[in-house]
DNA sequence: TCAAAATATGGAGATCATCTCCACTTGTCA
DNA sequence: TGACAAGTGGAGATGATCTCCATATTTTGA
């Protein structure tokens, strides 16, 4: 994947300077402000230069977004290591509203080309994806989380808080989310009298598909170009 | 609002023929396919007449969002007026849900714009959030859902629902997202000991704070320009 | 009823971002 | 070190967006 060639030193150093820049920009929101051949010279090199490392905006995108990815990742494998599940679980999803927070510019740029055409950030955030899921899977088997809800919510939840960026109280409703995520998930069965004594088993057989199914028959992707 | 001004018949005329086709292209996905100008030809009108009555795409798209958003609402005030309070957010909810999917292609285009500048956009959805407030205010009331999470979380994740539409198994997990949210708004303390003998308290709400925040780790500092 | 004033139209072309192409520079290998 | 491969940059082709204004349509009021 990465190791499609060796690719020539000073190559390399443009490539890096193009992502140093990029991730820069990126931060500070101005992406979109910002024509492509004008990043191209602020990062240093010739417009054709970069576009050959990257061919779109959305590619670049990607290569940054990887970075992104691989941290968190890294951070939910730990937080699984040393903590019970659901508590893993809740400190994942509420650093990563701390994260988002920090890095709004970035945030927001990862939103809007997640719209836009997700593709390529789609298959990025496939890890991320899968981390979160091991999470939930790992709470549902220790029977602090319900069966009955994929992972895949809980995605689309962090998909909303981060889409929807710049909202005024953003930082207390994303809280807030999170809560009612997390709080939906408890208890398998919410619907009645769960009082006191009797809540059953929850590690039921029913066991949920939680990993991503393999491309399946092509949704309607549309073509850009 | 609408009233700024008289507005000539004929120009009247072009207006509506503008914002049907917009209407139809929208659901069709084709939105940004399309060349601006070409659209114009389509709805049968001079790209200075489009021009004119929409400045930007954003504009004719909030334009369309308008009815939109004005449907939604006349339903949750229906519902609301006819149900109890809880069952009318969940049905209002869920219905969210269908309607969307009902609508994929206006659902992906909304989702689009309101990443990329939400300025229009959010302005639109005002009401439509308004509605939503009102039906869970109500619920608080009279004491089926908790109070100490406001309604825009709720709007958040109905941000991330439409935001994700091209995952998958959407439906599914968009389903999932709602029963979440209603589950989590349920009964205001969800401090429950719930069964099994060992239950570590999860706790609520905001109280976490995510340490270990590598806020300024950024080796770069921001640019703007 | 009709002419003048006000309002709106459409599309040719100016403007601007994206991307390609290739003459030239830089790195690598023997 | 020479020669060949790999990479570079930026001038200009391309194509979408938006402006401008001569022309057409509607409204006004006498």
């Amino acid at each position: 994947m990465t190791a499609d060639k060796p690719l020539r030193a000073d190559a390399q150093r443009k490539r890096q300077a193009l992502l140093a820049k990029a991730r820069e920009v990126f931060d500070a929101g101005d992406f979109f402000d910002l024509r492509f051949d004008d990043f191209a010279r602020l990062a240093g090199v010739g417009t054709g230069t970069l576009y050959r490392h990257f061919p779109t905006r959305e590619a670049l995108a990607e290569a940054v977004y990887h970075g992104e990815v691989a941290a968190l990742c890294d951070r939910a494998r730990q937080l699984q290591a040393t903590l019970p599940a659901a508590e893993a679980l809740a400190t994942f999803l509420r650093g990563m509203v701390a994260h988002i927070a920090a890095h709004e510019g970035l945030a927001r740029t990862l939103a809007t080309l997640m719209a836009d055409r997700s593709s390529a950030l789609a298959e990025g955030s496939r890890a991320l994806e899968q981390a979160v899921a091991d999470l939930v899977a790992a709470a549902v088997r220790d029977g602090t989380v319900r069966d009955d809800v994929g992972a895949g919510a809980v995605m689309m939840a962090l998909h909303g808080i981060s889409a929807a960026h710049d909202r005024p109280g953003w930082r207390a409703e994303a809280d807030d989310v999170i809560t009612l995520v997390l709080d939906g998930l408890r208890r398998p069965r919410p619907s009645v009298r769960l009082a006191e004594g009797e809540v059953h088993e929850v590690r039921t057989a029913a066991r949920h598909q939680v990993r991503d199914q393999p491309a399946q028959a092509q949704p309607q992707r549309r073509r850009p170009l």
